[in-house]
RNA sequence: GGAGCCAUCGCCAAGUUGGUAAGGCCGUAGAUUGCAAAUCUGCUAUUCACCAGUUCGAGUCUGGUUGGCUCCUCCA
């Protein structure tokens, strides 16, 4: 297994701390709001490494987190009447069941910042005690950047401030400018705080993580986890705050490879708030099926920007067409083995820090190598069950081509309908035997304006919603 | 202002350590079909934004130009 580190900027042979384990730490969403497209990528790609990892015997714990304190939150509570948990337990269903109708296989752990709370006071107070942070006359706590030789060894922002234009703004209390805040200390009575040895108050993004990590991960004295990821848009600051902190508290680097994916545009824009542009992920299954759509968002490589549109979105759904009607031609059957050459050959490609591009082509030729087959020899039962294993393999490794063959094509029609639909095949069959092509040419145009393409096999009339 | 990424066929998109351009969509010709659809087969970039250099050889390395994009503020 090769993977991409973001950090060293190249390609490395995957090499875990503690031999055949992979312990993964994602950063999950902030949850204030639905989950959009891009929370969508960030977990299919981790989802993808995690899948690969298991088929390649690695024993994996992936953890993704929930930051359920933050500005954001506070302010919709100021501003729903709900409370902070009441806000945020509804976020996170929503969130895990937007990510389950997208085949993302649940994390083994998936801490809440508000259960941790103790563990970052604990890092926190240590970084205070080695005189690493400073709490500043209002309580805020800060960490002291200067005293970390390393900082800007994560995301390269070597920063001399005379010369830095931006726009952060400058704290009269922080001693640097870009120093963060650990904890910031509550101001009125309806703020929510938590009493801690320093001040009232609530723990800052950064410290979230990197408590979170020490809380669920042993790692050993270099590194606390394999795998730490997240979105390209994390490198700075986030990560390397946390790297920062986390290395200055537990005297080791937090991970030894990070990966970051990449953005999802919308239609060539960025996807954000102020553009009024952001596609949620349950717009986006009110219209498409959920494995449609993470048949198309894992079918560009994952540090790629993403280009979401409606055109693409078709293509690649065609690919995946192509899949369920060779699963049709081998309904029913049992599955034996996958093809060796095959299971080996998606393996490599996906081995190599994911290659999808190389997977789906190698999908796309088995494909079409199959359906030869087939055509020669529509009931050969060592290749159906065969081509069944390799599917069901696809499914584990890809979480696609898991469906009923048949409902795949029926998605979003209702039960009337299909009565309809199977009665106008029923008559067209029947004018067919007759000969009465006009007849069944008229039905086949009724069922086309009904958005039903009709395929005439050996073993009798299919149909497929178009 | 600082840091970094990208540019391959009409569209999407692969391309290990430099060795002579995967795959899909679309298009097109054919097999098959009553006709279609589906399926299969063939064709579809002497060329990788542009210029120069290194090299026996560069899409792949170096320098420059142009054009996109991201981060430096919450962000997946």
């Amino acid at each position: 297994m090769h993977i991409y580190d973001s950090v060293k900027k190249q390609k490395l042979p995957f090499e875990p701390i503690t031999p055949s384990k992979a312990s993964i730490y994602v950063c999950g969403p902030t949850v204030y709001d639905d989950a959009h497209l891009g929370h969508a990528r960030s977990s299919l790609s981790f989802d993808l490494l995690a899948r690969i990892l298991k088929a390649l015997r690695y024993d994996v714990t992936m953890v993704k987190n929930f930051t359920d304190i933050d500005d954001k939150i506070i302010k919709k509570v100021q501003e729903s009447k709900q409370s902070l948990e009441e806000i945020t337990t509804y976020y996170i269903a929503r969130y895990l069941e937007d990510m389950r109708a997208l085949g993302v296989q649940e994390s083994d752990i998936e801490p809440k910042a508000t259960e941790s709370l103790e563990a970052m006071e604990s890092m926190i107070q240590a970084l205070i005690d080695r005189d690493i942070a400073y709490v500043t006359d209002d309580g805020d706590v800060y960490f002291d950047v200067s005293k970390d030789e390393k900082y800007g060894s994560i995301s390269k922002m070597v920063g001399d401030d005379e010369d830095n234009q931006s726009r952060v703004e400058h704290t009269s209390q922080k001693r640097n400018p870009k120093d963060f805040a650990l904890w910031k200390a509550c101001h009125g009575d309806e703020d929510i705080c938590f009493d801690t040895n320093f001040s009232k108050g609530r723990p800052g993004w950064h410290i979230e993580c990197s408590a979170m990590i020490e809380k669920h991960f042993t790692g050993n004295n270099q590194y606390s986890i394999d795998i730490h990821g997240g979105g390209a848009d994390l490198l700075f600051p986030h990560h390397e705050n946390e790297a920062s902190q986390s290395r200055c508290a537990t005297g080791h680097e937090l991970a030894k490879y990070w990966m970051h994916n990449g953005f999802v545009n919308i239609n060539g824009e960025k996807m954000s708030k102020s553009l009024g542009n952001s596609f949620f992920v349950k717009d986006a299954l009110n219209i498409y099926d959920g494995e449609i759509l993470r048949n198309y968002l894992i079918s560009i490589h994952y540090r790629n920007d993403f280009n979401f549109n409606e055109e693409d979105l078709l293509n690649s759904k065609k690919r995946l067409d192509k899949l369920y009607r060779l699963k049709k031609r081998i309904t029913p059957t049992k599955a034996s083995k996958p093809n060796i050459a095959f299971q080996k050959a998606i393996m490599e490609a996906m081995g190599d820090d994911l290659n999808i591009s190389v997977a789906l082509a190698t999908i796309e030729d088995m494909i079409s190598a199959t359906n030869d087959k087939f055509d020669e020899n529509p009931k050969d039962k060592g290749l159906k069950k065969e081509t069944l294993a390799n599917i069901e393999f696809l499914d584990e490794i890809l979480g696609i081509g898991g469906k009923e063959p048949f409902s795949y094509f029926q998605i979003g029609i209702d039960e009337d309908t299909k009565n309809k639909i199977e009665l106008l095949i029923k008559q067209r069959d029947e004018a067919k035997k007759a000969k009465d092509y006009t007849a069944s040419d008229a039905i086949r145009d009724k069922l086309t304006a009904m958005g039903i393409a009709t395929m005439d096999t050996a073993d009798g009339t299919v149909w497929e919603k178009i």
